[in-house]
DNA sequence: GATGAATGAGGATTCATTCAT
DNA sequence: GATGAATGAATCCTCATTCAT
């Protein structure tokens, strides 16, 4: 990895385990392998590099979740398949996502703001397949919105504890969180694999991680 | 409220949105209302202030999830219970809750570890209803851990977004809650509701909130 | 011992032992075991106190000198008595002397003049008995100055390690510095040991610490 | 001097006058004329620098030591070496031997073990000496230990007061030295002023301090 | 007498960042 | 590209001291 990466990575990993406060300049530069002074060949200030982490994070998710999505079919597929995304970009990048989740309040109002944006035009994705499914009675949910955000923390926990060097393999994980989120919503079907084969494989591309057959 | 108190209040809100790293003795200080001197009457180290806050709200908790789990009859009606309490917890001191559940990496390796044994034992309670659950046929999940997780965190996330300002009022919110909980392990009973209200007032009564009819 | 003895006797060991500026007002308070605002009822400030350590314990070293060299005969007898009484003085209350000798640049400008004024007066004792001795041919040494400081360096060293819980009794201490000194005159006769014992019951009556048979 | 250079010269020279506690960073920054943070690219903590001090200036001193004393021959000529070398290296730095003699007590526990150690390394030097002379006749005393120590004290006083802008010159200084040292041991031989100049030459030497005609 | 509460000033140290080389 | 040197501002925390009770 180049020298950019090599700062890009470090700053997510450590934002990610000690915080965006926790962490300090001298700590990127150290796991970084560059002098301190020289990081700044490779970023604008710590917020920025904050902010570019956040934002390319969501953007991806965003674009992926579009994706999968559209190629699904009925409300119980697009939610299969947005469950399954989610779960795997948590799954597959803990870092950005745990970035992403936890790092809002350390942005200044104006980048807040659009990160923020950012999120609320993810979770709009899921409000209205939701909603889609409530209304073609599919689901059964007294308050879409509670169930909503209830759903979306519970996926998004998975950054919190899932390793891949666990006996849970991905694609397990992802089939089981859709049949939970299924569950919930009042339609407990049996869960398609393949279309969570189809979201591990659009993951694998645009995360551009290597998804070996181990996990 | 006296300026112990006020110190704590302080602490425990701007720990929550600010992040420990992120809150400034300075920032405390003008919060409560002190200089920053005076604090140091009323606290050891900034730390210290943190593991306090964590091991009282981790064992109120605990203490209160023993309290109803052994009110309770069997597991359908003890995890129902559990998962009240929780979500109950988390609405009603979501500061407390989020610093429990975000700062835990700030604390130094000692009390790091004291403060996750503390959560171990309570997860532990999870556990052990969830599996006498699947024992005798009431849930059904193939993956009990992972199941449990998602859960907690599903329930945790209250903290991050629930409001006794809006429209949901406290009961509504557990009660659905425990729906959800009770819908993924494969049991989708209707809430008793009264075990939802016992929940509420053990909760009333160790948090030492007034819970109003409004909500 | 009452308070303000306590006050004292904590602010002589602290001094002796951490330095004054190594000392905080907490520890005193701590070792004289009352709270840091009582200790403002027995003394003035920090500086005051260290003033008042010095102040007494020089003058009554000044004064203990004058005596013991008032009673004895010639230049010899005087300077054995003084050194004894010196050694003496450093070994019975090693915590006062050190801090004497210590902590001189702690004073304010004017606190240190009135000190140094003391010491001054002290030291030319010494000046005179050695000068009369190398004018009756009883001494010899080319720069009685250097020597002079020599004697009292060497003296005043003994407050560093003496313990009166080792097995050199104080008076044998005392009877061996005389002995040392005279040598380094150039004079080494055997030393008097009833003059030492004069001197050792001067200090014992001066500094009011019970000589016991035992050293 | 460069920037490294003057942090260390300001510090032995503070440290030396003001001692340790009485020290503040700030004061050390201006006379080095550095600001506070700039000093902490030259040094880790402010004891770190103590520690500094103190261990090279007594293992200079022990170096130096062990030399001069390989070089003579009996132990009368062995003594006369270290304490003029004792004696001009207390001249000739006495900032360095100030902080070594005042500031053990300042030292964190451990670097205080390893202070200590090289101190009783050397102090074993005068030991060993003062007891060959003893054991061949040539030195008299009945109590080697406290006339060592007296003798030790006497020595390091030097720091204390000796000013090479005086009119003392330093070989006068340690012949002088030398020779009340030898009558102290009883035996109250001339002093060799050749060996003392080779004690010069190497305290020149070793302390890199060019030591001019004039003193 | 005694003390808990209070504080402005200062303690040592680290912060993110810049810049000349 | 890369970095040692540099710094003003900020970090957490302790200082000696006062005062109302």
């Amino acid at each position: 990895m180049n020298s950019a990466g090599r700062v890009r990575a470090a700053a997510v990993e450590l934002f990610a385990t000690k915080g965006f406060h926790g962490t300090g300049i001298r700590d990127l530069a150290q796991r970084a392998e560059l002098s301190s002074a020289t990081l700044y060949h490779y970023m604008g200030t710590k917020e920025d590099l904050l902010v570019e982490i956040m934002t390319t994070a969501l953007q991806r998710l965003l674009d992926a979740a579009e994706q999968v999505t559209t190629e699904a079919g009925d409300p119980v597929a697009r939610l299969r398949a947005l469950v399954a995304l989610h779960v795997l970009a948590h799954a597959v990048s803990p870092g950005e996502t745990r970035v992403v989740d936890n790092e809002v309040d350390a942005l200044s109002a104006d980048a807040r703001g659009r990160v923020v944006a950012l999120r609320d035009e993810y979770e709009q994705l899921w409000a209205r397949i939701i909603e889609d499914g409530v209304g073609c009675g599919a689901f059964h949910t007294e308050r879409p919105a509670v169930t909503r955000r209830a759903l979306l923390e519970m996926c998004s926990g998975v950054a919190r504890w899932y390793s891949p060097r666990g006996p849970l393999r991905l694609e397990e994980l992802a089939t089981h969180y859709a049949e939970l989120a299924l569950r919930a919503l009042g339609n407990p079907a049996a869960v398609d694999t393949d279309e969570v084969r189809r979201c591990r494989e659009v993951v694998a591309r645009v995360w551009d991680i290597p998804v070996r057959a181990g996990n």
